[in-house]
DNA sequence: CGCATATTTGATAGATTTCAATTTATGTGG
DNA sequence: CCACATAAATTGAAATCTATCAAATATGCG
């Protein structure tokens, strides 16, 4: 199988924010690295650790992490296929978090000096990275204001709201889909403790907003889901591609 | 008064993390753009308002914050002189969040063509702009984890510290700095409340941590203060300029 | 089937918020 | 420079949300 099989989901992410040049499209779809498979719950990168590659999500559900001395964890993202946890890293070789495998996942781990030389060569490459970097930010500010002045069910919801909008991106259904967290999982990413998250995705299932089943999440009113996380996904910023960069 | 002088704080900050030839410094000291006087307190751009031109702060203190319908407010992030509070939009346009002066602070307001211009023609302006804006996510994602795992007065106390290390960066006493944000500011970035903000400010002072007097924070044992908040300033990226783009 | 992991439940403790009132600072116009 | 209005900081008490602990049940997997 060719590499650019692997590669095409992550080209299609930065097409849908940004405009490439067919010779640009090829260069993306020209990078390679190792393919590997990674089992589920599996720590796969440790936070501070300086990698020579960066992480391209094929398939499954990787998630990115701080953690505290006494061991709790805060998932700060989640990375789906086409999303690379750790693009920063490219620009920022220290800056490098924890990344986990939610689930059994697959990725592809593309040299440094790979990307960063078509991203050298091509503006508008360079230029797609940048703003998926800040697209991401973007995210991770809304993380901010989820975990810190939203209640428990509403942070839960917000999440759900975030994840099926980029389900539905790379083609999933937004009302339902896969989502293979743990609850545990669930409550690091809302800065929660695994309890109350059990108790509150019951009450989400009892309202009849949101069920969630064997790593399924079934959205049952999406209008009512969205008023009341005051979810608006504009801050994922996916309205259109963009290009300020000349094309030669 | 020229307007480089301006522009100096700014071309520090890109030069502290990044490596730009003397045609670029020039190219960044030659930006100009209207320059504003904000009253404290003042809610200077309003989230979602497409902005033609970007803030960069020149004095004072300003925040990033997102709200709730309620009228909540969560501080995302602090910018102080150098800082770029939306760079963002300059690369994707309706990125915008909610800015706000915590004092009376000094901006300027450089048009969004002119620091893409730039941009485009300098790689190496590119190059630090991007590694700048993933500093600010790195930022980003260690106050992810304060919100959402840490107990209110470790909260502040982190916060504290981070303020610390960036004061001095510009040249301040990490030791004793001005943070004049009021305890509800202080509230909004940690997300507590404000009454319980006051009280865990009261606790740090009985215990001989820091000292909040005046709107001056005073560090009465650093190394004490770095332990309790498990504060490592590594996430900052302050280790010395980088640069991938060719010289030309 | 049996072990390990994940989910669920109940009871209790604790942290944080809310409400309401008071005191203390801050700024402004006369 | 004072008086006043306003904003900020502080206090107390009660309510609420969330965490913790411990145990039971369910689920997945070799």
């Amino acid at each position: 199988m060719p590499q650019s099989r692997f590669l095409q989901p992550f080209l299609d992410k930065l097409m849908s924010r940004s405009i490439l040049t067919d010779k640009e499209q090829a260069a993306v779809l020209g990078l390679s690295g190792m393919h590997e498979h990674l089992p589920a719950h599996y720590d796969f990168v440790d936070r501070g650790e300086e990698q020579i590659s960066v992480c391209l999500v094929i398939d499954g559900l990787c998630a990115r992490m701080g953690q505290t001395i006494a061991g709790e964890r805060q998932i700060t993202a989640f990375h789906m296929s086409g999303d690379m946890p750790d693009l920063h890293s490219v620009m920022v070789p220290g800056a490098t978090s924890a990344l986990l495998a939610v689930c059994a996942s697959q990725i592809v781990r593309i040299p440094c000096h790979k990307l960063r030389a078509v991203a050298l060569e091509h503006p508008g490459i360079a230029e797609a990275l940048w703003r998926d970097t800040i697209c991401d930010a973007s995210i991770s500010a809304e993380w901010i204001v989820n975990v810190g002045r939203r209640d428990a069910v509403t942070r839960i919801v917000h999440l759900l709201c975030e994840m099926a909008v980029r389900r539905a991106r790379i083609g999933g259904n937004a009302f339902s889909f896969a989502f293979p967290c743990t609850q545990q999982n669930i409550a690091d990413a809302t800065g929660l403790s695994a309890v109350h998250t059990n108790r509150s995705i019951q009450m989400l299932r009892a309202r009849h907003f949101v069920e969630i089943k064997d790593k399924v999440v079934a959205v049952l009113d999406w209008k009512k889901l969205q008023e009341f996380a005051e979810f608006d996904s504009g801050y994922m910023h996916l309205h259109g591609p963009l290009r300020f960069s000349a094309v030669h």
